[in-house]
DNA sequence: AAAAAAAGGTTTTAAATTAAAACTTATATA
DNA sequence: TATATAAGTTTTAATTTAAAACCTTTTTTT
């Protein structure tokens, strides 16, 4: 994977496939919001590879999602809990659960996210205005930002374009 | 990757994880949203072998994300668009930009979301309630639904219990 | 105190996936 | 008719992932 293009710098979707981009780190982040801490605890409950775990885990770390804490109580004991930035995720994660139970699980009721202390279903997750007043689809626009660089502003420019 | 885990089968995030757990369909994704429609394109602008590409674009016709149209005005050209199931990952697409612009890009300007209408930049994702109010992180919990099955919501109770 | 168990890793080798480049087929243009 | 363009496929090499065994430290059991 040898990404020559524009974004690479710092396109942030860039940077979120660089994170999410493998087939076991959302699963993992589940994991982590369900409660799960330990090595051996998503070793077993997602049948990932030691070595693959391993790497993972470091790379969340090193990302600043995950924060490393061996155990006061037992020395051998490390656990891995999600930081700021991991439970910032939650609104992701709650968008991408939708969808796919939407669109891949044919609307199957298998995993709800509920308020605690209404008991009340999430809704579905939309695009609003300050307001609070869902936007249509069609009314957003991806647009350069002042900080993008040039490659990345003419990208856009040809978009706009064509 | 075989994973042994009881979510493999119906689980959303497991869906959402054989979908975009690549390094490639998040970038894809965000090409279709610029207005990328073409396999040449979509090979310029992201730098992505042609086999690979070749792959990509079937899994996400036969996921029904994208619609492959052969051009009725030349011959040659077939054209890839989001089909509503693609459009509708928007809300997930902003929420994992506005994320990894804050915790990945530390906050820089690059892309931004913006309403035609009114100009105004999209606000960041929430969770919200059914009457529009935020509702904290800790507030919100993951629960199995009615259609899951009996090893997620096992799951679910080891994991509310311990 | 010694032996066994538990926890979090690392190492090694095999299998699968991805990358790069050249090649193919069909249609359109000069 | 010859050349160019678009969308793929094929082939081979490089990289990544998987599976299983191994290692090190700390705790528990006898």
């Amino acid at each position: 994977m040898d990404k020559i293009n524009a974004f690479d710098t710092n396109c942030p979707m860039a940077r979120v496939t660089e994170f999410l981009g493998d087939g076991w780190t959302l699963l993992l982040l589940r994991e982590a919001f369900i409660g799960t801490r330990r090595f051996n605890d998503f070793e077993r409950e997602l049948g990932i590879a030691r070595n693959i775990l391993s790497v993972r885990l470091k790379k969340l770390v090193d990302l600043g999602v995950f924060v490393r804490e061996p155990s006061s109580q037992d020395g051998r004991v490390v656990e891995y809990r999600l930081s700021e930035a991991g439970l910032a995720l939650l609104p992701v994660l709650i968008s991408l659960s939708q969808w796919s139970t939407k669109w891949l699980c044919s609307g199957d009721d298998v995993v709800r996210f509920v308020d605690k202390e209404s008991g009340e279903e999430i809704p579905t997750m939309r695009v609003t205005d300050r307001q609070g007043r869902p936007i249509d689809r069609h009314r957003i626009r991806m647009v350069a930002g002042e900080r993008a660089d040039n490659t990345i502003k003419a990208r856009y420019a040809r978009a706009a374009s064509g």
